[in-house]
DNA sequence: ATTACTGTACTATAATAATAGTACGGAAAA
DNA sequence: TTTTCCGTACTATTATTATAGTACAGTAAT
């Protein structure tokens, strides 16, 4: 399991949240695979400096919400999740693209500058 | 002051926060002009049904961060900022757009698609 | 059987977030 | 001058967030 250090401790953003988040991105962007065993608790929470507690309620979380399941005494693994992979991507990419063209036309910015922004990002990473 | 009702109280953002980036982008925007006043204390805290307090811990940041001053009798007012609004505002843009690409490359979906879709909403908005 | 690793379940503590209520003083209008 | 509006400053209480530490039981390898 590839882990970048994208955790801010002086976000007003819980960290449990903002761990919950990655995880969730990477199970429904397939980084993380079904049955893919997680990083054991202690060692996440050393990992990312943060107290064990934190991330007991992370996976906790996501298994309430069906993102994972635990198999006690081995550890914590990707559900392999009914609904289809790309349907809940899609759904989760729809939010965030409502959030952000929200966030943007607060700024003033028009949606014809917003597409011409990403192409030029679009050559650029070309 | 216009005001839509985008606070989220199941949210695990901090209200105040919330708050704090409604205002924050309404004074970048534009929407809301120097030296405007703003919705008193106690009349905003009934529109979005939250605590006296949490609009006071709002106010008393936005005025520490150097949107917002206070003539005490008479109210909370936009400061005018010597940086130049239109730039705060375009790095305010850069870096949401920024996340945003960020959790939708994430979520697996290419920036040709994101511009497909911007264009698909260009469309409709129309 | 012992050891190491793992989830689970606690207790305790501190800081932050949010609510509720009261009170004081400046500003401006009646 | 009195009233009303408004920022400011408190106290008190509750829930959430985060840390720290201990203990127990399941799993698997030595």
């Amino acid at each position: 399991m590839k882990t970048e250090f994208t955790i801010k401790t002086n976000s007003p953003i819980p960290l449990y949240e903002q761990i919950k988040r990655e995880i969730k991105l990477k199970i429904l962007s397939g980084i993380l695979h079904p049955d893919e065993k997680l990083i054991p608790i202690r060692e996440y929470a050393k990992l990312l400096k943060v107290n064990s507690n934190t991330i007991v309620k992370v996976y906790y979380q996501l298994d309430i919400e069906g993102y994972l399941y635990s198999k006690p005494g081995q550890g914590y693994f990707v559900r392999r999740t009914f609904v289809d992979k790309n349907k809940k991507g899609l759904e989760l990419f729809r939010s965030i693209t409502e959030e952000y063209l929200q966030n943007a036309t607060d700024l003033g910015i028009s949606i014809d500058y917003i597409i011409k922004n990403f192409k030029i990002l679009q050559k650029k990473l070309k």
